[in-house]
RNA sequence: UCCGCAGUAGCUCAACGGUAGAGCAUUCGGCUGUUAACCGAAGGGUUGUAGGUUCGAAUCCUACCUGCGGAGCCA
């Protein structure tokens, strides 16, 4: 008969007697009266315990509480102005669940800490109020992005972990020994079974793990990363673009849309997530892009891929995110489609999120002439019988299309304004970070 | 793999060739409106590891280990 609620739900409780599950994420004591602070998972409640008010026994037990010890409180909810969250607790009674030990007290106190101990206690790092926004706000991209597409006639077709070889020849993959006869790796794209889909269903998209074996350390990077990849029958470069703005803007505005606490609590600075709503995304040239580097003091020469560097160089200039498109064909995949009117230019496109946080999607129109695809295997130095189902999709009933993919770690990183991509996962896969 | 920076109490840091210290956390005491509460006291250390220089090393030198940042590669 516990009237049990959740701290979210406060509000709609006030002058009722209810049951709050938790921890005790801190509390404070001032003789006769003691603050603790609850948290549930849904958010933090300050509670009031005067001692005349309660048995001595309660009072006692719950003064010498310690932090992240799991109690059960009961009492009555009232608006509080001088309470953080707008409501307070009257506590009548306290179950102790388990009390955290004072010989090995919660590692986390309310002071400072580096990251390396942080990550190295991730599994209790969560509970902090800071991580937990953040995996909230990815939970919410997630859910706008599957709705984006799911809205919009795309078919989820998730596209297989295991696959025999290389979506993209250069970098590194994860390699697995159990299957009979060949080696089997990670995936590090659903592209090219994505690709098979579009020309089953029309338009499709997958959303899935996805591995890199490469040796990177930086801000940007995971092992172990989700990505969210869309692929279009009959589109063309123009309609990839046009589908990753319209979507990006999907994204930041549902999350300014729904959470509003969470961005507060990482400090974020709202205007610039509006400020991307205001306009149409910045449209440059890989040409343009290489002009406007070099007068900003960048040494990118024409026919190399940015650095990272010059990614911050040209998404400071506005606060917009910007869609990049043209690369040279020669530092892209070998299944990017050339420019019809200009060769040696790729129809590829990257999308840039300002504030120097740099690429988070790459995408664009495949190959889909049969000829023109053999060509670019044998030129990439690929074996032609790996790739024989993809060639089909060539010969049967080919098609222009394309697509992109969206890291979505990159993307919580830029919209919640982190430093780092480790604080967007629960548990970061990086080189050298495997546990916990 | 390469180039930088850093490892001192459970945590965050100080001491920079001459007795290892503070704040937080923990314990005890005080306080009926606290907001990372505050005030007083106590316990807590093989200074990342192994060598070397020196009368004396947390401090200087060498190697290694670990972490962080960056490059390449990428979402």
């Amino acid at each position: 008969m516990t009237n049990r609620i959740t701290i979210s739900d406060a509000s709609r409780h006030v002058g009722e007697t209810v049951t709050i599950p938790g921890w005790l994420h801190n509390i404070r004591k001032s003789g006769k009266i003691v603050f603790p602070i609850l948290r549930d998972g849904t958010g933090l409640m300050q509670c009031v315990a005067v001692k005349s008010a309660l048995p001595e026994e309660t009072f006692e037990t719950l003064k010498h509480l310690t932090q992240e010890s799991s109690i059960i409180l009961t009492g009555r909810i009232r608006e509080e102005a001088r309470a953080a969250g707008g409501f307070e607790l009257d506590v009548e009674s306290l179950e102790v669940i388990q009390k955290v030990s004072e010989e090995d007290p919660y590692p986390i106190t309310p002071k400072e800490h580096g990251t390396e101990f942080l990550m190295s206690k991730r599994h209790l790092w969560l509970r902090s109020q800071r991580q937990n926004a953040i995996i909230r706000v990815r939970h919410e991209i997630i859910k706008s992005v599957r709705d984006y597409f799911d809205n919009h006639g795309f078919t989820l077709v998730d596209t297989p972990i295991f696959t025999p070889a290389a979506c993209e020849g250069t970098t590194t993959l994860f390699e697995c020994d159990y299957f009979e006869d060949e080696k089997a790796y990670l995936t590090q794209s659903g592209q090219l079974y994505n690709e098979a889909n579009a020309m089953a269903f029309g338009k499709v998209y997958c959303f899935g793990p996805t591995f890199r074996a490469e040796k990177s350390k930086t801000r940007r990077h995971l092992t172990e990363f989700w990505m969210v990849e869309p692929e279009m029958a009959y589109a063309d470069l123009e309609e990839v673009k046009r589908v990753a703005e319209e979507m990006v803007c999907y994204v930041v505005g549902r999350v300014l849309e729904h959470k509003r606490e969470e961005l507060k609590v990482l400090e974020r600075d709202v205007t610039k997530l509006e400020a991307v709503l205001q306009g149409p995304f910045i449209r440059m040239s890989y040409d343009e892009a290489v002009k406007n580097l070099q007068a900003n003091g960048s040494e990118i020469q024409w026919g190399s891929d940015f650095g990272g560097g010059d990614e911050t160089i040209l998404t400071k200039q506005f606060d917009r995110p910007m869609l990049v498109d043209r690369f040279p064909t020669a530092i892209k995949a070998f299944y990017m489609a050339p420019d019809p009117a200009r060769e040696e230019v790729a129809l590829g496109v990257d999308v840039l999120a300002p504030e120097g946080y740099g690429e988070i999607i790459g995408g664009g129109q495949r190959i889909h002439d049969p000829e023109l695809l053999l060509k670019r295997i044998h030129e990439h130095n690929l074996p032609p019988e790996a790739f024989d189902w993809y060639i089909d999709l060539r010969k049967y009933g080919t098609v222009p299309h394309g697509g992109f993919g969206m890291g979505i770690e990159r993307a919580v990183a830029w919209i919640c304004g982190l430093e780092h991509v480790r604080e967007t996962i629960a548990f970061p896969r990086m080189i050298y970070t495997l546990r916990p």
